[in-house]
DNA sequence: TAAAAATACTCCATAGGTATTTTAT
DNA sequence: ATAAAATACCTATGGAGTATTTTTA
């Protein structure tokens, strides 16, 4: 059975035409060197080599060989680099699940300090409704996803990664508009638009009991939860809402941002399961733990 | 070490994922398999499979290696087949030294023949003068060449492939054209188109005899070596000529050819070397001594 | 004659086998 | 309880070393 050693041994002594010196290259004695390449040659069934007591040559097989042998060893040798690299967690693939709120949060500058890290790990972003996160995660189906505080049972895993507190979206031309601070009860009356709670339950929750707490509950005209769409509402006119208040870094013309203290800070985090094995993932969550 | 024994165990392993049942499959016990594998994970310092007594699956290292060893294995076994092929002759190439007078000879049915039954020799072609066809064979230019008949010394072998006796080329209007018969010295005061002796001697000392036996020495106007240019000037008026009876297949206009019995043989034939090893040679020698 | 490859002989590392234990469902 | 992988222990194949012989330019 021709084996790697027969190889390694066969293009040593086909570079240096030598059997005394192709020993020493593969750190053997030359006998050992001239049985194994007489044993390939017997395996083959052919010669590789003319050689005599001056000489060394290669046949025309022998050419044939070392051309095709060192192809053989390169791919060894990178099956063995990129295998490694893979257990490293240097290379693979990495799928996160993200809802469009994503583009709003320090999730994208994480991602970018993974993937500068990280050049040969494929990254897998695929949206989804903000309640399939955990069950994507569960499944295997991601290995980590952004989701926001919840509670998660054996063997998921979460960790904090940022908190943001709520503000007020009112159009620029809403008669409140302006104020530095702003009291929610004096929206009683205005037409809210809000995800709805089927979607996004821990968002929608949190608006929910702000209001209540106000003591109102709040006219409910329109439902999305893709945070931009909100935004554009209320710039139409069309509403008032409450959104992350890293919405106010969206630049949005026509809506004015005004903070809301009193609000509980809604803190997103990842994640994942340990029972997932995909290494690339320790790399992510390393990353994750770090300050950037 | 890792050898292509590893990799084939770990490939019967992850095709299988069942330690008893990929053991049957190379032929060894589980035990063997199992240490096998586990050396092979600390030689490349990873886990390739997550296994306990009811399951074993692939980890991501695993998958990677599962792809890039299969590639290994392949190349490996391409390797061995085009070395075997190669001492076999039935890969390769094969360089052939020809005249422009091959094309009037039995040659090309011989090297359509070898071809046909070695489709992955590459033939090399080339044109030289007749001169230097022994030559190229000797410093190893060319693997066979073909000349005229011809002693050769070690280590050169010269086989016979065919005969052909000479004939008269004459315009078509011609006095004598037409004529089943036609002793030489009729044309002693024509004027001669002959190969150079410089170039072609063995050719243009048996015209040369030919002549002295009718008698005369011929008047020689033009010197080429190609037989089809020769056939041309014929067939232009320019002079007469005696050229190699294939000469008259080529079916040119304006040329009448006459039979020349009393002409000796002009037999052509391959020379090699015999210290040439190129496999491919064997092959062509022994397809050029069947009768075809 | 001398440089280099092949052979003879010995040793030992390790792959492989049998029997058994451990493990997880 | 059982199927399956791991481990213990033994055997023997064959790869490697040293010493020597053979070969040929």
């Amino acid at each position: 059975m021709v084996d790697i050693r027969h190889l390694r041994y066969f293009l040593a002594l086909a570079e240096h035409l030598h059997f005394a010196k192709a020993a020493a290259i593969v750190n053997v004695t030359q006998p050992s060197l001239s049985r194994q390449i007489a044993a390939l040659e017997d395996e083959l069934g052919c010669e590789l080599f003319v050689r005599n007591s001056r000489s060394v040559s290669l046949t025309a097989a022998g050419l044939e060989l070392q051309r095709s042998a060192q192809k053989v060893v390169d791919s060894l040798n990178g099956a063995i680099r990129t295998t490694q690299a893979v257990a490293r967690g240097e290379r693979g693939e990495l799928k996160i699940a993200f809802t469009s709120m994503i583009a709003w949060t320090a999730f994208p500058t994480l991602v970018r300090r993974y993937s500068v890290q990280y050049p040969n790990v494929g990254i897998n972003l695929t949206e989804m409704l903000p309640n399939d996160l955990i069950q994507s995660v569960r499944t295997g189906e991601s290995d980590l996803c952004l989701a926001f505080r919840t509670e998660v049972s054996q063997p998921l895993s979460y960790e904090a990664l940022q908190s943001e507190k709520l503000c007020i979206a009112l159009p620029a031309d809403h008669p409140h508009a302006g104020k530095k601070r702003l009291n929610l009860s004096l929206l009683k009356g205005e037409p809210f638009i809000l995800s709805p709670r089927t979607i996004a339950p821990t968002l929608h929750d949190a608006i929910m009991s702000l209001c209540h707490a106000a003591g109102f509950e709040p006219q409910v005209r329109m439902h999305t939860h893709l945070q931009g769409t909100i935004v554009n509402l209320v710039a139409e006119g069309l509403g008032v809402s409450v959104v992350p208040q890293a919405m106010a870094k969206s630049g949005m013309q026509g809506v004015a941002f005004i903070s809301l203290p009193e609000s509980s800070a809604m803190e997103m985090g990842i994640v994942w399961s340990q029972e997932n094995q995909n290494p690339c993932l320790m790399g992510f969550l390393e990353i994750a733990g770090k300050p950037n």
